[in-house]
RNA sequence: GGCCCCAUCGUCUAGUGGUUAGGACACCGCCCUUUCACGGCGGUAACACGAGUUCGAUCCUCGUUGGGGUCACCA
């Protein structure tokens, strides 16, 4: 019998949650997900001095921003809390009492400066660097004369000098390490607080946690965690390491790359389904065609053995494809809704709040298949909110036309449209594609400096259907600027 | 430097002891077209290298090279 699966996400609150971590956090949902286990969030607060406030809030708003919901945690409890390490002092100075006792750990009483000092030296003798185990062996006297000096102790883990320590991890297959590599690591810390190696194992144990789920770079201390595992007489989770996400330089993914937090992604406009798919494909595939899925889909297909083992770099441009794709994707109704907060923020600050947010919806179909991002909505639509356009008045000119040409032909173009009664693509259509005809010149000829006197750019969407949205009046208003600006411009 | 891990187009990847080595992004053409997008069609582009095993290796083994990770009273 294989016993339930039970998987957390431990996420130290240092900062805002970052993109690597929050696919570790993905992987372990994903998997209690399609099995039917319990995804359980711990905060592992245990290093005090790099503690940041506001970040299990930060890490709550990525997850649930994502539709990463979790059985048990800090906020909804659990049978097996509390899920704060910082609560659960107790339970690791027992645990690290208790490896002392049985002659698996120690009490060292190094100084940092020693420690550093002793680093220092074994690197300039081109020595691996590590513990020189000088604690490992200190008499009742000398502990006694260490503990009345008033020096606080470390707990060290007591490492086999000889041997070998191995795991075997689901992705990597069996890796296999040399004890005498490993130095005698500090457990427990002076100010009682346990570090990582402790506090993950006492806590994996006490919370069932059948597998567990992280970043490649823990691969290396595992045999740690493996040996403690067996001090305490505790059966090992299951390891699944995953590759790392990398920069564009192919080293880890940090701040250096701008790595970014799952949160600014949000804030740039991406959609959560466009960043749950994305991510869950950097080292996972389903097939050799399959990209696009939901939530749903990626539940129901997840599988451990469809990991890769090679490091990926983030690609960026490909992300904004894919969002394009579910921004295209999106109802109107939706990508309204969406956007607001967007334009909100975005438009110019003299255009009158709250926006109109059905002349919004309106907005929408003509930039919807070419956003790739909600922020960068406002930017595309902003011609559509603003009283004043301010241009280059050489845009209004077009190939093969002049300043005169131009202002005539906009000039016969107004008074066309002035006498319309209804307002609308089809009707502009139908009188301003013959007119360029009537004109002798090209549709580009007459439709370009339309579209700029009428928005300010060049590159917009359909002329017609923007020139409905914009409203008539509106549209002639514009025109007879670009006229007025013309003349000015050639006189 | 010690130890550990990894190695298919520029990037993300699929893949098999015998394939024209597949897909996607990006890029380049062409088409569509009032601009920009979207869309369609087509194209350039990869098995790091060297041995070995084998009738045959991208795939298996070893080595080399390259890259990454890790060596804290951080996680």
């Amino acid at each position: 019998m294989t016993a339930p699966v039970r998987v957390r996400f431990a996420p130290s609150p240092t900062g805002r949650p970052q993109v690597g971590n929050i696919r570790t956090a993905m992987f372990d949902w994903l998997f209690a997900r399609h099995t039917g286990g319990t995804f359980i969030l711990r905060i592992e607060d245990t290093d005090v001095t790099r503690k940041v406030e506001g970040a299990v809030e930060y890490i709550m708003e990525g997850l649930k921003w994502l539709g990463l919901d979790w059985d048990e945690g800090p906020d909804v409890g659990g049978d097996y809390g509390p899920y704060y390490q910082s609560q659960r002092l107790d339970l690791y100075k027992q645990a690290a009492e208790r490896l002392v006792e049985q002659g698996n750990a120690y009490y060292c009483y190094c100084s940092p400066e020693r420690l550093e000092a002793m680093r220092k030296e074994q690197v300039a003798r081109k020595q691996p660097p590590g513990y020189d185990r000088l604690c490992r062996n200190l008499s009742p006297q000398e502990t006694a004369a260490k503990e009345s000096a008033g020096i606080k102790p470390v707990v060290r883990f007591k490492v086999p000098t000889e041997g070998q320590t191995g795991f075997h991890d689901l992705i990597y297959g069996d890796v296999v390490f040399e004890n005498s590599n490993i130095d005698d690591f500090v457990m427990l810390k002076s100010d009682g607080y346990p570090t990582y190696h402790l506090a993950n194992v006492v806590d994996d144990h006490a919370m069932k946690i059948s597998h567990v789920i992280r970043g490649e770079d823990w691969i290396s201390s595992t045999p740690r965690h493996i040996l403690m595992y067996r001090a305490f007489g505790y059966e090992p989770p299951q390891y699944i390491h995953n590759p790392l996400i990398l920069g564009p330089d192919r080293s880890k993914l940090s701040k250096r790359h701008g790595a970014m937090s799952i949160l600014e992604y949000r804030d740039d406009g991406y959609l959560p389904e466009t960043m749950f798919n994305f991510i869950a494909l950097i080292g996972w595939s389903l097939d050799d065609k399959t990209e696009l899925m939901t939530r749903q889909q990626l539940v129901e297909n997840f599988s451990l053995e469809r990991m890769g083992k090679t490091g990926a770099i983030f690609n960026k441009e490909k992300l904004d494809w894919m969002n394009g794709v579910y921004i295209r994707s999106l109802t109107i109704d939706d990508l309204t809704q969406r956007a607001l907060p967007f334009l909100d923020k975005g438009l110019p600050e003299n255009i009158k709040r709250p926006l109109d947010v059905d002349y919004v919806r309106q907005v929408m179909p003509l930039i919807q298949e070419r956003a790739k991002k909600l922020a960068e909505i406002p930017e595309l639509t902003k011609f559509f909110f603003t009283e004043e356009l301010n241009y280059d008045p050489a845009l209004l000119i077009a190939k093969n036309m002049t300043a005169e040409s131009t202002l005539k032909t906009l000039e016969v173009a107004s008074q066309r449209i002035q006498p319309l009664s209804s307002f609308n693509e089809e009707v502009l259509e139908a009188l301003l594609r013959p007119l360029a005809e009537e004109l002798g010149i090209k549709a580009g000829q007459l439709f370009s400096p339309l579209r700029t006197a009428v928005s300010g750019e060049t590159a917009t969407p359909p002329l017609f259907e923007m020139m409905e949205v914009l409203g008539k009046g509106r549209c002639l208003k514009r025109i007879d600027e670009a006229v007025a600006k013309l003349k000015k411009l050639s006189s």
